[in-house]
DNA sequence: AACGCTTGTTCAATCCACTGAACAACCACC
DNA sequence: GGTGGTTGTTCAGTGGATTGAACAAGCGTT
């Protein structure tokens, strides 16, 4: 098993898929994705997923034809039906909408970098930023992934789920991610947090994705079974950061959250 | 044919695909962008596609596993996955985040709403959006499609491509969509504004897809086969639309084009 | 409540997509 | 130019995905 590079099975071992093609054309997708030059050949393909080559070759020219990934060469890499397709998923969730309106209007949002995101799997993924300062651009884009130990907008939103769900995707030993000297390091720290988070209401980053900058969020009550909770942000300088100012924040953050989680206001 | 409801059937007839499942699997995702509530049942898709209920079952259950749609009781929809793909694409696109860059420091576009799109199939796709002037806030989004007649960008894409090609997209007899009183209704308007946009290297769209607002695109010229070729546009309101503004928003667009064409300029 | 008319799920038989080995083309390195 | 390692493509046999009919469960009407 380790004599070698890790082949990350396409089908999860004894689990065969309903439609194994599709499963496996779902796996090329992601191994696209997270290649780093985004770039890889039918071989590189073949070996990463251990599929056979004759069928990887069967499966690139069916998702060619389908446009959700481009040839060029020699080389495969995603192709432009998925902004479509995302962009499609996007349009579909009024809250988005609403959410750039609100943002406009409100006293002190309405300045800043604002931010809507979503639970996915084990990150968060942002869907939608609202940016009333250009002072302050944040590199960070729609559909990006963030780890949820890092983000204001993750802890907040893993403060919504249950203990042991908590303690499935955290046990004890569990290794966090670090990106700045401030990340938190351990479990305890993290769950010692969800629980101050759930008694305030509100999330705080300080510097712990990317130092200099602090970040608020709370969560987006879901109403019913509607889909899985969103969460918002409001990103600051750290310099420029103040108690009154984040007091303000987090009451038109906890509006508009408000009046997300209740479509008809 | 005109009986009843048109099954676009999943496989084009006769051209059978290397992977069907596949294939299918992907009209599956069209269908449900395409749909207007953004939600379809199994019995929907399966009548749609022409696909049996049973494999239909099967397709879904597959891509519900890849997380690339989402069940909710009986309705399936889009999944998140496809937000992350589509950001992975774009997040690939070099030229994306040189765009921002220039924008924010151009004299005159910083302050106006620039926008990057790409031909893809008949239709433009819009890859990113800088937006200097909150004032004029667009309705459209990264990922949003346009048609190639109704758009500067798409004019200026058209423009691009040739002859027989846009003879093939555009017979002479074509209906071309309509928007406003000012969209181009004839394929002889179209080939006609072409001709000038070769010629003086820019487009202008005067209130074609949205009263009240005029847009400006210039091409990016594409460095040897590196894809399909990009255009650049800015939109702004008639009303505050001068002559002198206009030549130096195609100075600094084609400035922009200049450099996104020339990576290391 | 019994009736149509939906809906989604089950299952065994069949057909076709997948496979693996053999192929041809390529590149890099001596 | 040979040689070893690639690469992607071809093709016939076979195993499993696909299928359609039969099933069960839901809904609105009469």
């Amino acid at each position: 098993m380790a004599d070698s590079r890790t082949p990350r099975s396409a089908e999860g071992l004894g689990s065969s898929s309903p439609a194994p093609a599709v499963t496996r054309a779902a796996a090329v997708l992601d191994a696209l994705a997270e290649a780093p030059s985004g770039r890889l050949t039918l071989s590189d393909l073949s070996r990463e997923l251990g599929i056979p080559k004759s069928s990887t070759s069967n499966l690139l020219l069916a998702l060619e034809e389908a446009r959700l990934i481009t040839r060029e060469g020699a080389d495969f890499s995603l192709g432009r039906k998925l902004v479509e397709l995302g962009a499609a998923y996007l349009s579909r969730l009024d809250e988005v909408q609403e959410f750039y309106k609100f943002c406009e209007q409100a006293p002190t949002l309405s300045g800043e970098t604002v931010r809507i995101a979503m639970i996915d799997g084990d990150h968060i993924i942002y869907l939608a930023r609202y940016e009333g300062h250009p002072a302050v651009r944040l590199t960070s884009n729609i559909g990006d992934k963030m780890p949820l130990s890092l983000s204001a907008v993750g802890k907040v939103l893993l403060a919504q789920l249950h203990d042991h769900d908590i303690e499935a995707m955290f046990p004890d030993d569990v290794e966090l991610p670090v990106m700045t000297p401030k990340s938190l390091r351990s479990a305890a720290e993290l769950k010692a947090q969800v629980a101050a988070i759930r008694k305030q209401g509100y999330a705080l980053e300080d510097e712990e994705s990317t130092l200099g900058v602090v970040c608020l969020a709370v969560p987006v009550p879901t109403h019913g079974a509607h889909g899985p909770s969103l969460g918002l942000s409001v990103t600051a300088l750290k310099a420029t950061f103040s108690e009154e100012q984040a007091a303000l924040m987090v009451k038109e953050l906890k509006e508009l959250a408000h009046s997300l989680g209740n479509p008809m206001g």
